[in-house]
DNA sequence: AGTTAGATTTAGGCATTCCTAAATTCTTAA
DNA sequence: TTAAGAATTTAGGAATGCCTAAATCTAACT
């Protein structure tokens, strides 16, 4: 029997691989705050399972099992994100906290019937890709705001979901996912970016542009 | 804290307390399906922490803040089984099993929202009081089929959620919440009834129309 | 009142999922 | 090459929520 808690491992399991194949154990905890002796413990069951590959201290890797979980649940989640701004009227903060309890708990049934009523979406609302019903998922590596060099603009992309606080902010400076922003200018020595989105002009601190995901502005 | 588990259990009480002030372990074992010993477990917890009230061997009552969340959940309960029936297009049959699962997870502004997108509605779609945000739910005892008169009629008020099956049934034959029928015969020794709906006759057996709950057709 | 059937509680166990602390293994740099 | 330090695993323990089996209590009938 597979339970919400397996679930939440694989899911993250699943977001930090991308890029590297394998998911070191501190790597896991650090993301899902518990202890590393917890991850070791899930994780003997999970590849008991058959649902992800492990050798001692040399890290993890989902087994083609694990993954269609893991995209299962990544895909529940960005459906509800979805769902709740368009259809229910929630704000853009509030979704992810009450997707993470809602994923593991619709149907099939529910899971489609939201996919029709958005019309089969490929996004979710912080600009995710929401992976098909038995497709990969395919995010592309976008660059940061810091890594834009002073005087370029960018396209956001799409923005970590994971601090409804920050999620706020974003919300104010217009920081969402489509905008245009222009780097006017970078202070040396770590400290805060110029930006300019949408006529206005901002300070944002590296934190927080670490969190904003885009490409370069297409023109 | 307020675990799941535990809201089962309030909210099964809650139910089964209609009536009668005083609930047996049995009862509630019975109907939560589980054994009578892990019902005594969960009880002696549920009063440690001011939710109910029980001597041993005496049965059990629910406090004022038992009441209060067994009221919410059962809030959560019927306004989803309404939502996903008149906003998502789910069948009657296939919502009580959703929102058993939903009714524990949700937030309050997700609560706060369907009952927005539904205009605050007071009767689910099995024919269940809503109770409202802070208020009582009241619940009416109506007659069950089999009580009624040969020859007489009578207006369905409410049918049991619980199975799928009996739910497809009763779909099956037109008796859904507001619907005429007319028992026009009954067996005796147990036997079934025959009943005219919506002016079509079937042969009903004693359990099926013991879980429908009608009151005197109103002339 | 005594017996007995049924209801209830107690006792002991198991699985889940987390923790801290201690032991072990790996890495790297002197 | 070895020894410190970091990463990982093992060991032991707590809370939850279920179970079965045994003990105990209640109520009903002779």
């Amino acid at each position: 029997m597979i339970t919400h808690a397996m679930e939440d491992y694989l899911k993250t399991v699943y977001l930090l691989q991308e890029g590297q194949e394998k998911v070191s154990t501190s790597a896991i905890a650090q993301q899902m705050e518990v202890s590393a002796a917890s991850v070791t413990g899930m994780i003997r069951k999970l590849a008991a399972m058959g649902l992800l590959n492990y050798a001692s201290y040399q890290g993890v890797e989902l087994t083609e099992g694990g993954k269609k979980i893991a995209q299962e649940i990544i895909r529940h989640h960005r459906l509800l994100e979805l769902y709740l701004v368009e259809i229910m009227g929630f704000t853009w903060d509030k979704v992810h906290d009450e997707a993470d309890k809602l994923e593991h708990v619709i149907s099939e049934e529910f899971e489609e019937r939201m996919s029709e009523a958005l019309g089969h979406p490929t996004t979710d609302p912080h600009g995710h890709a929401i992976p098909a019903k038995d497709g990969a998922l395919q995010e592309i590596a976008y660059a940061t705001l810091t890594e834009v060099d002073a005087g370029s603009s960018a396209t956001v992309q799409h923005v970590n979901d994971n601090d409804p606080e920050m999620l706020r902010y974003f919300d104010q400076l217009g920081l969402l996912p489509g905008a245009v922003v222009q780097v006017v200018a970078k202070e040396p020595f770590n400290g805060p970016l110029r930006l300019k989105v949408d006529q206005t002009e901002h300070f944002v601190g590296r934190e927080v542009a670490g969190n904003v995901f885009v490409s370069p502005q297409i023109t």
